[in-house]
DNA sequence: AAGTGGTCTAGACCACGAG
DNA sequence: TCGTGGTCTAGACCACTTC
């Protein structure tokens, strides 16, 4: 789904990196060659390399040119910006999910606050694993607020929310927040996981918000120590 | 250091954010009018409003508005691209730094691929404990390539390799890749920090770029489960 | 209809690296 | 000296919200 033309550049580009059309450590062509090339503005150039650079593809050097990098791009699947879905699938191994829990509650003051939505608001819970390889080693627990999301179903949370919200919806995820801790398992996660003796978990803590700065969901996804991994990209004074 | 027009806007947007002159959930002037204010294009207003975005300040809003946001901005103090003793004085805690290792060594396999150099490549190893109220919580085992940072001393390693590398040497950082995983502890870990009977550490991998694409550092920032913590903010299709 | 942020253009000058 | 990416400008049109 390509939205305009620095982003068709973007994807073009990406997809030459990730097929190895353009090989690891070698040189892009320069950003007037590539406006040339794209027929378009330099302006539009850039902003299609910053989103390479941003995104881990590849790196500007001043006076240089830009290289492309050879760094693993992938997360182990953490529920929140990114669907899970989606994560999974690059990855490219078999999860199943389960759900345990579908209704609609009232929020209590920790929720009010996640969820910056009043007393009186309804709000979605749903708890999910995710099993691979015969473990169920995370528990997603997840708020939505109802008022945005209104007809929730046992087929879209087994499947992916996120395609039903933009898709179905038309919602825009804008950006997320996520705390990632270690704390000591609970019960439930006793009940739900496959823990394997471990009595700790990594707890991702994400709330989700809309392009119009609302909340959307807030979610707890709970991992198994031992299959957690988290992959992250930082930039010096963006 | 102000570097630049829209970095100088930035930093002013962001004081101004942080003392509370603007107050959250807010809206700032629009685009045009900040242009018309600070006496300057719209693109370079737009910018510095990205950078307020991307660090979590302001949500941009499509034809409406900017808004301030009041999210929780800072880690906890996660070795690498942000110098630990940048994070740890915004978090505002104490910390007391101690060298245990400082010494020249030859890299192994392992080490020659996360730094990207030949095996006669000569490197620092640095082996430094983080502690805090009387608890050594962190143990950081860094590798740093000789070729590009010839005099490391005791002295430098307890204040700020960073501040060195980019005041001294004039190197400027440009990303770092983080590796976040659960692992079980070792000899190693039990004999530097205080580990309370933990019998698993938070490992955060860590390979940071400089802005010639070369890797100065390959750091492992071993942290006491209970203390961990790391925040984050992803974008949506950036 | 007016105002907003998002996209795009065609120029310009700069500091820096390489030959 | 020439080419590179980084910054900056002054315009333009669009889709969308608000009134």
């Amino acid at each position: 789904m390509v939205k305009n033309k620095y982003d068709s550049i973007y994807q073009d580009i990406a997809g030459q990196i990730e097929t190895g059309k353009l090989k690891k450590h070698t040189k892009l062509p320069s950003e007037n060659e590539l406006a040339e090339s794209y027929g378009t503005s330099r302006e539009t150039i850039r902003k299609a390399l910053n989103l390479l650079s941003q995104n881990g593809y590849i790196q500007k050097i001043k006076a240089k040119g830009s290289v492309v990098l050879d760094i693993g791009r992938f997360d182990f699947p953490v529920s929140g910006l990114t669907s899970f879905k989606e994560v999974a699938e690059k990855v490219g191994k078999p999860f199943t999910t389960t759900v345990h829990e579908l209704y609609v509650m009232k929020p209590d003051d920790c929720l009010q606050t996640e969820l910056k939505i009043p007393a009186k608001e309804d709000v979605w819970k749903i708890a999910r694993t995710r099993e691979k390889e015969g473990e169920r080693i995370i528990l997603d627990k997840s708020f939505f607020v109802k008022k945005l999301v209104p007809g929730l179903t046992k087929e879209i949370c087994e499947d992916s929310i996120y395609e039903y919200l933009e898709k179905e919806l038309g919602l825009n995820i804008s950006f997320a927040r996520k705390e990632i801790t270690v704390e000591e398992c609970t019960d439930e996660d006793r009940k739900y996981l496959d823990l394997k003796g471990y009595d700790h978990i990594v707890v991702v803590r994400n709330n989700v918000y809309l392009d119009n700065a609302s909340v959307i969901e807030y979610t707890e996804s709970r991992h198994r120590l031992d299959k957690f991994r988290f992959v992250d990209f930082a930039r010096r004074s963006r």
